[in-house]
DNA sequence: CGAACTGTATTACTTGACCGATACACCACG
DNA sequence: CGTGGTGTATCGGTCAAGTAATACAGTTCG
């Protein structure tokens, strides 16, 4: 797994971590199963400390992208594959809903805002 | 014009500030050359710093939301309809970027998420 | 001019985020 | 049980953001 880090970005590190490790385990780069490096590997690697380490996996554990393991390394969750959609569908739904309330009160029309949401589920593709 | 703040919301005062008043000028409730209460009425009815008021003010006139006149208070700029229809867009844009990331992220097909925004948008309608 | 407004530049304090050093707890395996 | 692996709780330092106290500058109106 590669992972790079800027210390001079402004983002803080943990949440560089954070972000790169999300986007293996969605992207499938990194599989059910598979097991994260040791905290103590990352950290050489990066040049960061054990501790910013964790705190990103501590992050993306209570998100639900890694399960904990005492003693033992962080691993990617077997989720069954049903469950896991209903899932995602509720976490965009309520993310959703406050903006489609806004919206709504800024009087933008509704096909207008679709199609803008389009656009940008489009241009995030890349 | 109401105004609400919460100082344990974890959201700077100025920013809240900020985007209330953003949002009272782009859905009409605040019209062009309508006057924005004194920093220090607001100051005293918020219960904040006049500082903290001038400093969002400030920013809203960087922004173009509001004018700035020495010695008087801040007024809202006499522009054309079309600016004013681009600024909401751009408000919705700006929510609804992050979601279109977080929906690219846990992988949700971009069909099923725009209809599940339309949905939504006529459910708030009521 | 002076009084009573307006906004804000300057300065300083407080708070919290971020990061890292250390030390401790758990697990596998010889 | 000891050695070497794992993760992390705790504490402390650093630094920037947010907020506020003060004092100053422009406007209006008498």
């Amino acid at each position: 797994m590669i992972l790079v880090v800027d210390p001079h970005s402004g983002i803080p590190i943990y949440r560089q971590i954070v972000e790169q490790i999300r986007f293996h385990v969605a992207s499938g780069l990194l599989r059910p199963g598979e097991e994260v490096p040791s905290t103590r590997t990352l950290s050489a690697r990066l040049g960061v400390n054990p501790m910013t380490i964790s705190k990103a996996l501590t992050l993306l554990e209570e998100d639900g992208v890694l399960e904990r393991r005492p003693g033992r390394p962080h691993v990617v969750p077997d989720r069954s594959g049903e469950s896991a959609r209903a899932d995602r569908l509720g976490q965009l739904e309520q993310a959703l809903r406050p903006v489609a309330t806004k919206a709504r009160q800024l009087g933008v029309h509704p096909e207008t805002a679709v199609d803008l949401f389009r656009r940008l589920l489009d241009e995030d593709e890349r």
